[in-house]
DNA sequence: TATTATTGCGCAATCGTTCCCGGGACCGTC
DNA sequence: GACGGTCCCGGGAACGATTGCGCAATAATA
C-alpha cells in the first residue's frame, strides 16, 4: 500500500549502487560533484525520506523518548510535555507519551512496552498508585537511562528534577494560618508519592512555626490522586464529621481541588466564608473558577525543559554517567481573593 | 550501553541456529516438542523481548498510528486521546500524539515525520490556521490510510467522524433566543475550518426558525483558535463597540468560552445579567466556573474509540478501501443556571 | 614510460527478525 | 539394500540504510 522510496529505488532508477546514492546523500567527499547534483535533485523530487526504522535498527536508537505520567487532561502535565516536546523537537527526538491515569498496572505495562519499542530513554512521573518500581530499576541497571520529574522514586539512582514542594507547601498553609485558620486540613495523593511527603513536610513547617499543633486526623490521602471523585467525597465528609472541624483545607493538587470544590457545592459550605482552601495548581481556568483558590504555581513548562535535556545529555553522553543531580525549582504562591 | 538479548544470543547459548529459535518461539509445528521447550524457558529466564524495530523493518509496518491534534490541554482532545488509546492499546499498537497548537507549519512538519517515521495510519484534526491540505493529500494519495475527526477535510475522501455541530450549534442559539436575547453574536475559530462552518450554519438555522434576523457583523473569527488571548479580547471589544451590543454569544469552543470571560471579567460586564453566553465544552472543571455556562457537550471519548476503529481496520484492511463513510455523532445541550 | 597517489564508485557485511529452501537422520516398504 | 516420506533443523536471503574495504580509472610524479 504506502510504499515509500528507499535507496534501492533511487539507485535502480540512476543506474547507481546504494551505496553511492547514500554517501551522494550524506554529502560525502568521495563522490563526484556530478553525481551528488544528480542524486540530490532526483531524491528532491520523489521527496525521499530515509526509512527511520532501518535506522535505527543499524544504529541500535530509535531516537525517541517515552513519557510516563499520570494524565495528559492534567493542565500541569500538559505543560510539562509542551516543555519536553520544545526541547525533544530542536534535538531531532520523537517524544511518546502514555498515561497511567494513576495506575500501578497501567505503567508497568507502558513503561515496558516503551523499553521494549527501544526508546532511548525515559521521561516519568510516578503513578499514584505506584509503590514497588523494581521493574524501572531493573531498566535502569540494565543501561535505559530515565529521569525522574515532580514524583520521583527515591530508590533509583539518576537525575530527578522536583519543584520546590515543600516551600510551596509552607507558604499555601502560612497564607492559611495568616488569614486566621487554625484547624488546618490536609487533603493530599497517595501517601507513597514523593511529591506528598515533601508537601506534608511543608505544611508542618508551617504550623510548626505558627504554633499549630499537627493533627494527623486532619490529613486524608487519596490513593488514586482524586482519579475517582468518590475518593475525595469520602476525604472531605471524614473531615467533616470531625468534632473540631478544620476552618481550612490546603489541598495537594489540582485535581482534588477541584474535586473538593464539587463536594463543598453540595453539601453547601461556601468556601471561603465557612472553609478556605489553598491549593497546588496550573489551570488556566482557575481564574474562573469560583471560588478562586489561592494556590501554589509550578513552573511546569521548565520542569519539562529541563528534565529533557538532561535526559538527552544522558542519552548522548559517550561514557556511562554516574553522577546524578538532583534538581528543585522553584515555586510561586499565587494569592487570589481569599 | 542497553542491550537487549536477541535470537542470535538464544541460538549461541543452546547451540542451535536462529532460524529454530525464531521458529520455536512462534510455536511452528517443525520444531519438535523438546527443542520447543529448551528454547522457551531459555527465552522466559533471560527475558527475551523480539525486537520491534526489527520487526518493522521486515513487516514494513511499525504497529503504532499518529495523532494530529490541536492541543493535548484542551479537555475535548485529552478525552478524545483516552478514546483512542483504549481501543489502539487494546488491538496492539502504539499512538503518537503530536500538537499543532493551531499552527499550519507544525502540523505539517509533525505529520510529514509521522509519516517518514512510518506509521501506519493517521487520525487527525486539523488546525485552525490550516486551509491548504495538500500535503495530506499527497500521503493519502500514496496509500497512507488517514481519518479525520472532529475538523475535517472535505477535500479528501476518507473516513471521518464529526459531532453533530450543526445540531449543537443550533440548540445553543435557540437556548440563548428562549432566555431572551435577541442580538445574539457568534464568537468562532478560524472561518476555515469545518466545525466553524457547521456550527455557523446551525447558529443561522436557529436564528431563522425565530425570525431573529441574521447580523454578519455579530459573527467573530479567532483565526487562531484563541490560542492568544489577545485575539478573542479584540473580538470581544469588537463587539462591545458596536451601536447595537449582543445581549448574548454562542462561543463555538471551549478555549474560546475561557477567553470570553476573562475579556467579560476585566470588562467588568456580568455574566449572565448583562451578557448571555452558551458555548461547547467538555471541561470537567466547568461546572465550577463561575459564572457556568449552558454548553453543547461532545462525545470525545466515543469519538475517539470510533475514529481508532475505523483506522485500524483500514490499515488492517487486505483490499484498497475505496467506500468511505461519514459518521456523525450527537451532542448534548447541558442546561446551566443562565 | 613506469610507478604511485588520488578520485570515484561498487561489493558486501551489518543491525534482528522471518521464511523459503534444502538437506541430513530416521523409519518403513519393496 | 535402495528408495520415498516424515520430521527437524540450518543456511541464507530479505527488509533499508551505513560503511570499511577493494578496485578500477585517471592524474601526478619519478
Amino acid at each position: 500500500m504506502f510504499e515509500p522510496f528507499t535507496l534501492k529505488d533511487i539507485a535502480k532508477a540512476l543506474g547507481l549502487s546504494t551505496s553511492t546514492v547514500s554517501r551522494a546523500l550524506r554529502d560525502t567527499h568521495e563522490i563526484s560533484p556530478q553525481t551528488k547534483k544528480i542524486v540530490l535533485e532526483y531524491a528532491q523530487k520523489i521527496n525521499y525520506r530515509p526509512n527511520p526504522i532501518a535506522l535505527s535498527l543499524k544504529e541500535r536508537r530509535s531516537k525517541s523518548i517515552g513519557v510516563s505520567l499520570s494524565e495528559v487532561a492534567n493542565p500541569y502535565f500538559s505543560r510539562v510535555i509542551n516543555g519536553i516536546e520544545s526541547i525533544a523537537y530542536d534535538r531531532g527526538y520523537h517524544v511518546i507519551i502514555t498515561q497511567t491515569h494513576e495506575s500501578y498496572e497501567r505503567e508497568k505495562i507502558n513503561i515496558e512496552h516503551l523499553a521494549s519499542r527501544s526508546v532511548d530513554g525515559l521521561l516519568v512521573s510516578l503513578s499514584a498508585e505506584t509503590s514497588d518500581t523494581s521493574y524501572l530499576q531493573n531498566l535502569h541497571q540494565r543501561g535505559l537511562p530515565i529521569v525522574f520529574f515532580d514524583r520521583v522514586a527515591k530508590e533509583i539512582e539518576t537525575h530527578k528534577i522536583i519543584a520546590n514542594n515543600e516551600k510551596g507547601a509552607f507558604e499555601a498553609t502560612e497564607h492559611l494560618i495568616q488569614q486566621g485558620c487554625r484547624r488546618i486540613a490536609h487533603l493530599t495523593s497517595s501517601d507513597h508519592l514523593s511529591i506528598s511527603v515533601e508537601r506534608l513536610n511543608g505544611y508542618k513547617q508551617a504550623l510548626a512555626k505558627y504554633q499549630v499543633p499537627f493533627d494527623e486526623t486532619y490529613v486524608k490521602y487519596c490513593a488514586h490522586g482524586g482519579m475517582s471523585q468518590q475518593e475525595t467525597e469520602i476525604a472531605i465528609k471524614e473531615l467533616m464529621n470531625l468534632k473540631q472541624k478544620p476552618d481550612g483545607i490546603f489541598v495537594a493538587s489540582d485535581r482534588l481541588s477541584i474535586g473538593c470544590l464539587v463536594v463543598f457545592k453540595e453539601l453547601k459550605i461556601k468556601v471561603p466564608e465557612e472553609m478556605r482552601i489553598t491549593g497546588f495548581c496550573n489551570s488556566d481556568v482557575l481564574d474562573l473558577m469560583s471560588p478562586t483558590l489561592t494556590s501554589v504555581c509550578q513552573p511546569a513548562f521548565e520542569m519539562g525543559r529541563l528534565a529533557t535535556d538532561m535526559l538527552l545529555n544522558l542519552i548522548e553522553s559517550k561514557y556511562p554517567v554516574h553522577d546524578f543531580e538532583k534538581k528543585i525549582l522553584d515555586t510561586s504562591l499565587f494569592v487570589r481573593n481569599n
